[in-house]
DNA sequence: TTGAACTGTATAAAATAAAATTACAGTATG
DNA sequence: CATACTGTAATTTTATTTTATACAGTTCAA
């Protein structure tokens, strides 16, 4: 399981808390603690399914295209680690003719996929701004 | 996320549609295409919980404990892959002056254990015997 | 009572995945 | 036209996962 979620989340709340709502990925980088190319790449993911708006050139950077109100984790979920519930190993030999070795690995699948439902559902109570003020109440 | 979760679903399932409800870490290992060292490790935990007893030396193996009716996949998740669902990844920096910087891991920390609580209320709808019946359809 | 067939567990090696680094083309700004 | 950005890809480093190997301890049955 890769970190691109918490990544995207932090970003976003950080966004939000600025008061134009816009930085440089190099200060994301900065504040989330990692480097400025992986924070673009994550941002590149949620400026296609349109939550941040990119400004390339000179004071350029990501800016939040909508209210943290109204964008969910569900939606940050979705969008950059959707799938990632389920192991990439696969179980068994779909060649075999033990129907356990060879049908496990599919009705996994299944649970896993609906898994990913029940696990959106569940993100979709917190939103950027929500995680934003939880945050400030532990300062 | 490793997969001793599919795993130990796998080899449960395995046991239950064994008349004998028993066989060795070399059989299971051989239906769930993995070592016998990694069966014995992950059934190691299941008995710790008494989902299966181990019987050591000539002829042993393992044996399910109880009915497969009654082992939630929940049950097996939690035994084996509890806490599995946040990366191990942290974000920010804990002594920055910033807030944002500083806290974000600590509200992700409480998103992520209760959506383990919710995973978990779903995989309860599951049982081994369940699985097994959904297998048998494919066939 | 001995040896074959098991489990329990540890350690090391190999394979895979995640993260960081580096590089550079493209773009806006002043 | 130089500077400060993003977009993206390739490479290297690091961490994790999986497999392989080994061996002590246990049980059974001849």
């Amino acid at each position: 399981m890769n970190s691109d979620f918490t990544i995207a989340v932090h970003s976003l709340v950080y966004l939000a808390n600025l008061p134009e709502h816009m930085a440089s990925s190099e200060a994301i980088a900065h504040n989330v603690t990692t480097n400025p190319a992986r924070i673009r790449k994550v941002m590149s993911t949620l400026r296609k399914k349109g939550m941040v708006k990119t400004k390339e050139g000179m004071r350029g950077g990501y800016l939040l295209s909508c209210d943290p109100k109204n964008i969910t984790l569900a939606d940050v979920y979705h969008t950059v680690s959707y799938g990632t519930l389920q192991p990439n190993w696969c179980t068994g030999d779909p060649d075999d003719t033990c129907p356990i070795s060879s049908n496990t690995q599919v009705v996994m699948d299944h649970i896993f996929n609906k898994a990913e439902d029940c696990y959106e559902l569940y993100l979709s109570q917190f939103t950027v701004a929500s995680v934003l003020d939880k945050i400030k109440t532990y300062s």
